[in-house]
RNA sequence: CGAGAAGUAGCACAGCUUGGUAGUGCACUAGUUUUGGGAACUAGGGGUCGCAGGUUCGAAUCCUGUCUUCUCGACCA
């Protein structure tokens, strides 16, 4: 911990969102171009996330499973969709030894055209699926440019990899793992996202259909915080997968996959911190209360050690700063590494048998009797993980604009950033239009969509959907 | 990959115009006094000034090349 200054957010975001990993110490820069190093604070709050999702992958009867990290450049030319997609942005390589390979070997972008190889083996019959297998790993996509936890060349992610006898089993496990990454952003992230489909130009290499997690970071720039695919049978046919079904006749199965990145550590940084360092939504800060003891005498040391047994006993997860740091330097500490509670222990709280509460999301300050500290502290983090959705949603809804004339969306791209919902006709070449006129992508079309009886907001002809468009990161 | 800017201690930077012993702040180490919003004092440790070549008696400084990083574009699930 050093005490640098942040940059103000409203003075340069992508200064202050660097500033905040820094001090927060939560990544170091290798020598090598685009590869970060998690440091041991960063790794905890991805362990957070990786605890919560992978029990609830495991609930939903998936297996974890672990696959090579090199794929033969015959292997992932089966797909044509596919390496097309990521040829671009592939590590290759072209010596085992001091020999050169006959075959080079690319590092993983993604794998499933290793899970598919694996399902070709092991499927054979009805009996065998669904098959539902999950793997933790990094994968390599070689970015030119890059920024930590939002595009780095080395991503530590999940990816999910089904398959189902039928097209409806596998839609239906498609918007089952999308509805459980919704869900998990928004109760533990505190993210509020938007769910919905990507279109045909913005799909997954390879895909039939893939649908997307997209947050709105405070500066009003998109981020895709998550996805899940529906193969339907393009993986499956190039890979030859077959298996015998109840009536005794060989069929093509059906596929999804999908994933979530440590990209969203990067999101949570650039919706919830503030310009004194991290903000953490309490159901993902490793570490919840930070007990910071005044005064090194035995009174506040005893009064420390009762907080620390209470802690433990309801779960709590605490740390307690016992440096000979100045009080001011702690709590400035305990900030930037966005404790969601603090509680400062001093002589002029114990006089009173008071302790001091202070809430990481407003600073504002609780005096309470020291025997009602963990029940309040319990309240807090409740409070404290709403207060942080709350927020977030009443920015990201004050920055969706609802738009009808180009002259309007022109205006809107002109702005720091903002969704703009509007109508659509389907057609890419307006969707091609708008992102060379105006810098904004399509984000995604709305699973719920409204009636539409109005025209494309771009060509003027008949509209078939409402979409959200938006800059990204 | 195109345009611009920058590489000097762990971090942030000064020094370069006008060549002459490697500097400042924070961080780090030891000691003393401190402690309710980023403590003070004293004493220390840490650098082949991105790399390579050239000019010069002498280069962080001037010249050439090269690598890397950042910003903007392009690209990008």
């Amino acid at each position: 911990m050093n005490n640098e200054k942040i940059t103000p957010r409203d003075v340069d975001f992508a200064k202050w969102y660097t500033d905040i990993i820094r001090v927060a110490d939560l990544v170091d820069y290798s020598s090598m171009k685009g590869s970060m190093i998690i440091r041991p604070y960063g790794y905890a709050i991805w362990e957070s996330m990786v605890a919560e999702l992978d029990r609830e992958f495991k609930r939903l009867g998936h297996q974890n499973v672990q696959m090579p990290m090199f794929i033969p450049e015959s292997l992932l030319q089966i797909e044509k969709d596919h390496v097309e997609g990521f040829a671009p942005e592939v590590a290759w390589v072209t010596h085992g030894g001091l020999n050169e390979l006959e075959e080079r070997v690319c590092v993983r972008p993604t794998s499933e055209t290793l899970f598919c190889e694996h399902f070709k083996k092991i499927i054979k019959s009805y009996r065998d699926l669904p098959l539902l297998y999950n793997q933790w790993c990094t994968i390599v996509r070689w970015e030119r440019t890059t920024r930590p936890f939002l595009r780095s060349r080395e991503i530590l992610w999940q990816e999910g990899h089904t398959m189902h006898a039928t097209k409806e089993e596998a839609i239906k496990e498609t918007m089952q793992m999308l509805e459980l990454y919704e869900k998990f952003q928004k109760d533990f992230l505190a993210l509020p996202v938007l769910v919905g489909k990507k279109t045909d130009k913005e799909k997954f290499a390879g895909a039939e259909e893939t649908y997307t997690i997209e947050a709105m970071m405070y500066d009003g720039v998109a981020l895709q915080n998550g996805t899940s695919h529906y193969f339907g049978q393009n993986f499956a046919k190039a890979f030859d997968i077959k298996f015998l079904d109840k009536n005794n006749e060989l069929v093509t199965p059906y596929q999804t996959s999908w994933g979530c990145t440590t990209r969203m550590i990067g999101g949570l940084i650039m919706t919830h911190s503030d310009d004194l360092g991290l903000v953490l939504p309490p159901k993902i800060a490793p570490i919840k209360v930070a007990l910071i003891p005044i005064k090194d005498t035995e009174e506040i040391t005893l009064a420390v050690q009762e907080l620390k047994s209470e802690l433990e006993k309801e779960g709590i997860t605490y740390i307690v700063d016992e440096s000979d740091k100045s009080p001011g330097f702690k709590f400035a500490n305990a900030e930037v590494k966005g404790y969601p509670i603090r509680i400062e222990i001093g002589p002029r709280d114990l006089q009173n048998n008071h302790i001091t509460l202070v809430r990481r999301d407003t600073l504002e300050k609780i005096t309470i009797n020291k025997e009602d500290g963990i029940a309040k502290v319990k309240e807090l983090l409740t409070t404290i993980q709403k207060n942080l959705y709350d927020r977030a949603k009443n920015r990201r809804d004050s920055m969706i604009y609802k738009l009808n004339t180009y002259e309007e969306l022109k205006e809107m791209a002109k702005k720091q950033g903002g969704f703009a919902y509007v109508n659509w006709c389907g057609n890419i070449s307006c969707e091609d239009k708008i992102k060379a006129d105006l810098g904004l992508k399509s984000r995604c079309i709305p699973l719920k969509n409204e009636s539409v009886d109005n025209v494309c907001i771009c060509c003027g002809q008949k509209a078939v959907t409402k979409i959200y468009f938006g800059k990204q990161y």
